[in-house]
DNA sequence: AATAAAACGTACCGATCGGTATGAAAAGGA
DNA sequence: TCCTTTTCATACCGATCGGTACGTTTTATT
C-alpha cells in the first residue's frame, strides 16, 4: 500500500526555518511557506501540522543546527580567548552584503513570541542556558588550562557573555558603526583574564 | 469653520503606541488599534495616516519618553555606579505580575522591523546611539567626581553597558531565573570601578 | 440663520489570511 | 491485475486584513 512522499521533509522544513527566520512568524504567509518549501498546502499540514507547529519544528531545527555550530566554533581554538573572539566577530561581522540579513532565530522568536506564548518561553529559555552551559565549560577549559585566572568565576563570566551576544545580536540589525561594535566587544572579552 | 475633533491625538497615539510596544507591528491590526484608541478608522487615517505612519508617530513617541526616563534615572542619584544599578535593576525586575510584560518597544522594533525597513534602522539606531551618549556623559561624571577609576574608557564602557542592557531586555522575554539575571548584571556592573 | 469645511459613523472594497474538502494519481500487497 | 492507502493538485471556505467612499452631523464664519 500507501504512495510515498515526493518531496523531502528536511528539505521542506530547512526552507520553511530560512524563511521564518528571515521574516519572523507573523509576517510569513502560508502562500510564502509553500513557495519557498516546493508543496502544496495539504501536504504541509499532513507532514507537520497548522503553521505553529511548523514554526516550532523549524525553530527547534534551528537551535539544534545553531548549538552545535557555537560548540564547534568553541572547540576550534586550544586558546579560550581566541575561540570566544572568534565567536563574537562572527556575530560582529559587517555583513555589508546583498545576502539577507537575519541575526539569531532565537532571538527573534525570543522578541516576537515568547513573551505571548508559554511553549516558546520555554523553548527559548533552554536554548540560552544550553549556549550558557557551553560558554561554562569552555571558560573551565581556559581556567584548567591556566590561560584564565584561576578564580574565574565561570559560570557569571558565561552568563554575561550569553547576555552580551544577545544583546550584540540584536543592536547589529540596527547596523551601528565598526568603532561602537569593536570596542564593545573588545570591553566585553576583557571579561576573559 | 470647521468641525473640531472629538478625540484627544496625544490620548490616542499613547494608546496605539502601548498596543504596539505589546503585540508588535504584525500583530496588530487596524481593529485592534481603533478599538483602545477609542476612534474609527477613517478619523485615524485623516490624523496619522495609514498604519507604518502611526506605527512610527508611536515609535518616536515611546524613543522621547523611554530617553527622558533613562535621563531622569540616571540624574537621579549622585553615585554612578548606584544609578546604573537602579536602571539595570529596573530591567531585571522579577515582572512577575499579571499585567503586561512587554520589555522595550524600541528593542523590538529593532528585531521586527529594523532589518526590513531603512527607516526603522535608522530611527532605531538613533536611539541607541543617544542612550550611549547618556551613558558616556554619566560615566564621566563619575570619573570626575573621582567615584570611577580617572582611566575609565567612557565610551568604550558606554557601548558596552548599552549592549548589555539590550541582552538583558530580550533575555527578560525568556523569564530566566533570577540567578542567571542577578549574576550577569553584578559582573556587567564591574564594568564600572 | 445660511453656509462651508471638517470629522464623524456606517458600510463597504478587493485582497489575502490560515485552513480544508474533494477527487485524481500513484504505489505496495494480494 | 485489482485493491487499498496515502499523497498530490485544484479549488474553495469563512474570516479578517488594510484601506476608503459616502452621507450625516457638528461647528465657526458670514
Amino acid at each position: 500500500m500507501v504512495r510515498l512522499r515526493e518531496f523531502d521533509e528536511n528539505e521542506a522544513l530547512d526552507a520553511a526555518m530560512r524563511l521564518f527566520w528571515e521574516k519572523g512568524y507573523e509576517a510569513t504567509s502560508l502562500t510564502d511557506l509553500t513557495t519557498r518549501m516546493g508543496i502544496q498546502k495539504p501536504s504541509l499540514y499532513s507532514a507537520f501540522g497548522d503553521k505553529k507547529r511548523l514554526f516550532e519544528a523549524a525553530l527547534r531545527r534551528y537551535t539544534q543546527h545553531h548549538a552545535a555550530r557555537v560548540r564547534a566554533l568553541l572547540q576550534s581554538r586550544d586558546s579560550v580567548k581566541q575561540a570566544f573572539r572568534l565567536l563574537f566577530e562572527s556575530v560582529a561581522a559587517p555583513r555589508d552584503d546583498g545576502g539577507t540579513e537575519r541575526g539569531c532565530f532565537c532571538i527573534n522568536t525570543m522578541v516576537e513570541l515568547a513573551p505571548h506564548d508559554p511553549a516558546f518561553e520555554v523553548l527559548t529559555r533552554e536554548h540560552q542556558m544550553y549556549l550558557t552551559a557551553l560558554f561554562r565549560e569552555t571558560i573551565e577549559r581556559g581556567v584548567r588550562s591556566g590561560e584564565l585566572r584561576s578564580d574565574t568565576d565561570a559560570q557569571s563570566v558565561a552568563e554575561t557573555l550569553v547576555v552580551s551576544l544577545i544583546g550584540l545580536t540584536v543592536l547589529m540589525k540596527s547596523r551601528p558603526d565598526r568603532t561602537f561594535v569593536d570596542r564593545s566587544v573588545r570591553v566585553v572579552l576583557g571579561l576573559l583574564a
